[in-house]
DNA sequence: TTTAAGTAAATAAACATTTACTTATATTTG
DNA sequence: CAAATATAAGTAAATGTTTATTTACTTAAA
């Protein structure tokens, strides 16, 4: 039996990804994308269903697994919070820098109907999406350290500006002058520590 | 000469932005968008050169323009600090839940290359896009009520969890309960406000 | 009567997916 | 141990559909 080519696997999954980032959701192509793999339409059917499902495993699976793998790397729930909220924003700004194609995605996962639905099934099928991070913020709610909201809101709170401002990052990456810096992401993360912390 | 029918440029913009809110961007197709307006193709083309310039004016002038005017009815740039906010907060969240159509292809525009390209140039155009919350802030890093930041930071800091409750006021709104109520939305804007204001 | 607004149907290109075939190699057989 | 075989991996080209856009015509009212 011929064995598997796993570098075709993979053109696959970048060239897709590398696609969606440069040209939009709504430009990719079987086609074009077998093309750029230099394979046969084809070949993408023997690895995916069809194209729902090759958008629905490149984001659940390449995208948000590994985004969620980056963001809770040196992580631990039992950290005092500022220590734990700063680790997780320079975990994500660091993997989303570096993965504007996964960036994207992400992003395409709020608007696009398609994806949005898969996310959601995701969360419900395997209990919550990022849970050592829920724990932490219910322990710290528990405590006293920080206001007491509903989780989702607590999220939209704590990490929402993160993303804006990694988009301003490749945003300035394309300009002269790049503002968005480490510094800079910590100096925002302390802002929304100070504005959620008690007392 | 026969005048244009009015209703059906509404019914090309209205339904227009239902399809891309329901199905999505990529599911937005001229003989689609025509069919369900009762109308022909061609009827589309007498008001829009192309698919694209059709999204853009859409994009920019239904959406972007609709919002920005919205969001700063009864907004001073004189405001004091937190009074100000609240009132943007406000006009936005009540702006955006009663137009989902609008939050949708505005959440598109963040990922979209067409649609974010369309936004940066109606920026540069027409100098500052939100002009008097720019002055609102100047004044407030001047007065020394708030920490500097550049001004694409700041407002990721003061408004992008606004956008995520939004995001999950929609959700809740297909789920027994719904949580994210103007009080609430009240309460984060304090928490926002509480972690920008210096002292 | 003029003319832009409007239509139905056509066009050509692009699309997702399939058909019919070829290739590479792991395993079996002589 | 080498030739034969089985078989999934892969290809090129075709399928029928949908797409954006246009052509050729009709309609309404100034």
């Amino acid at each position: 039996m011929r064995p598997k080519n796993l570098e075709k696997e993979e053109a696959i999954r970048s060239l897709a990804l590398k696609i969606i980032a440069e040209e939009g959701l709504e430009n990719l192509s079987m086609q074009k994308l077998a093309k750029a793999a230099g394979i046969s339409p084809r070949t993408i059917y023997l690895k995916y269903e069809n194209k729902e499902d090759l958008l629905i495993k490149l984001f659940v699976e390449e995208v948000l697994g590994a985004y969620e793998t980056a963001v809770l790397e040196n992580f631990d729930e039992q950290m005092e919070f500022e220590k734990g909220m700063k680790k997780l924003w320079l975990n994500t700004f660091h993997y989303l820098k570096n993965n504007r194609p996964s960036y994207v995605l992400m992003q395409y996962g709020k608007s696009s109907p398609l994806l949005y639905k898969a996310f959601q099934e995701k969360n419900i099928q395997q209990g919550d999406f990022f849970s050592p991070i829920h724990r932490f913020l219910t322990r710290h709610i528990k405590n006293n350290t920080i206001r007491n909201f509903p989780q989702d809101v607590l999220r939209a709170l704590l990490f929402s500006p993160l993303f804006d401002l990694v988009n301003e990052y490749f945003d300035h990456a394309q300009r002269p002058v790049q503002i968005i810096s480490e510094a800079l992401v910590l100096s925002c993360c302390e802002t929304v520590i100070k504005g959620i912390k008690n007392s």
